[in-house]
DNA sequence: CAAGCGTGGGC
DNA sequence: TGCCCAAGCTT
């Protein structure tokens, strides 16, 4: 392959992207976030999140003295939370470590929390013209098709490989622009499925494609059984609030607001809550069922709604990580995509009936 | 170093 | 529908 940089340059000038939210500022605070929300994240998913981040807290300073929770609720729905609480402190860390200045080469972003080294290099090259190499999905398929590299990407010895040409490729000049026409060129014609090649500028050297291999490269990850599990969430309701309960830091929905969850061996959800809590309460109307899909593993959810008997009564928590949230503020708390539903559709049933559609409200 | 970590879109 | 995986990192 000759001239692989030019050519790929000169096809982002006229056909890739220039006009993304946090292209053209340089501002590296603005590239480091949209970088953390981007990974394994669909730009049109980002873009939303990224605006209302923004406007919350354009500058780093900002970002390391708001409370964690803050952060967390502008994450609610983004998934993989954990990039939530390394963004915040990174935050801290480049205040208390760094002046407030945010580190202008690639090895010291690299040591920040949440920050690898692709992700590190993309900030370096947009923000600091640093020459270094990305490795991320859309290179990975790039590569493996138009050198027709054998194997599953993910695999290390696959990967060590994959490195060692996108280093090899990256041209001298312009690398911020560069590694944005490699994602560009990926997410836009050389796509997961039905590839537009014919507008590929690699069209005639892409191995894959003259090899009738377009599908088979890259290889696909291994399959794996995803395993099933099941759970059931109390909705408790006390006037117009809700029982929540801090995940623990560690594992699935770490550090969000979900319902408590009762557990598989409690017969009475009821008496179950009650010893949680020390909280009357008595069941309710059945609440849909529904099944949420985590990368490893299906979770079918059975919401059980309960209403405290006593609205005056206060709950204590055995723990400190019981949380009375308003249905009113709902929007601002940091929920998970599924408990968000759950609670959406319970507040749509109490709304019509304090309407005055259904039962007297109280 | 393989497993854990969310969610939604495309097919 | 079920399956795959996306601007990956951490442990």
């Amino acid at each position: 392959m000759s001239e692989f940089a030019p050519r790929l340059l000169a096809w982002q000038r006229g056909h890739g992207r220039h006009d993304l939210p946090w292209q053209g500022g340089g501002d590296p605070y603005r590239i480091w976030l949209s970088e953390i929300m981007l990974q394994q994240t669909r730009v049109d998913t980002v873009i939303p999140y990224y605006q209302r981040f923004l406007a919350r807290f354009p500058d780093l300073a900002g970002l390391a003295a708001a409370p964690v929770e803050e952060v967390m609720a502008l994450w609610s729905g983004l998934g993989y939370y954990a990039r939530a609480r390394n963004l915040h402190r990174a935050a801290q860390v480049v205040m208390t470590e760094h002046g407030g200045v945010f580190p202008h080469n690639a090895a010291t972003i690299a040591t920040l929390p949440g920050v690898g080294r692709s992700t590190a290099a993309a900030i370096a090259a947009f923000a600091f013209d640093e020459r270094a190499a990305i490795l991320d999905g859309n290179v990975k398929r790039v590569l493996c098709r138009i050198f027709g590299i054998e194997g599953f990407p993910g695999d290390k010895a696959v990967e060590d490989r994959l490195w060692a040409l996108a280093e090899s490729l990256l041209p001298e000049h312009e690398p911020g622009r560069y590694i944005q026409a490699q994602m560009d060129l990926g997410a836009m014609l050389c796509t997961r499925a039905r590839p537009a090649c014919a507008r590929c500028p690699f069209h005639g050297d892409c191995i894959a494609r003259r090899t009738g291999r377009i599908a088979e490269l890259p290889a696909a990850r291994p399959k794996k059984a995803v395993p099933r599990r099941s759970a059931r969430f109390a909705v408790l309701i006390r006037g117009r609030e809700v029982l929540l309960e801090r995940r623990p830091p560690a594992g699935i929905w770490g550090g969000l607001l979900a319902l408590p969850e009762i557990p598989a061996d409690a017969a009475d959800p009821a008496a179950w809550v009650r010893g949680r809590t020390g909280l009357a309460c008595i069941e309710g109307a059945p609440l849909a069922p529904l099944t949420h899909t985590f990368t490893h593993f299906t979770l079918d959810i059975q919401p059980v709604l309960l209403r405290a008997s006593s609205p005056a009564a206060a709950a204590t928590a055995d723990d400190g990580a019981l949380h009375w949230q308003a249905f009113a503020a709902l929007q601002q708390a940091a929920l998970p995509a599924a408990v968000r539903k759950i609670l959406d559709a319970v507040a749509g049933i109490e709304l019509f009936c304090a309407s005055g559609a259904g039962s007297s409200p109280r």
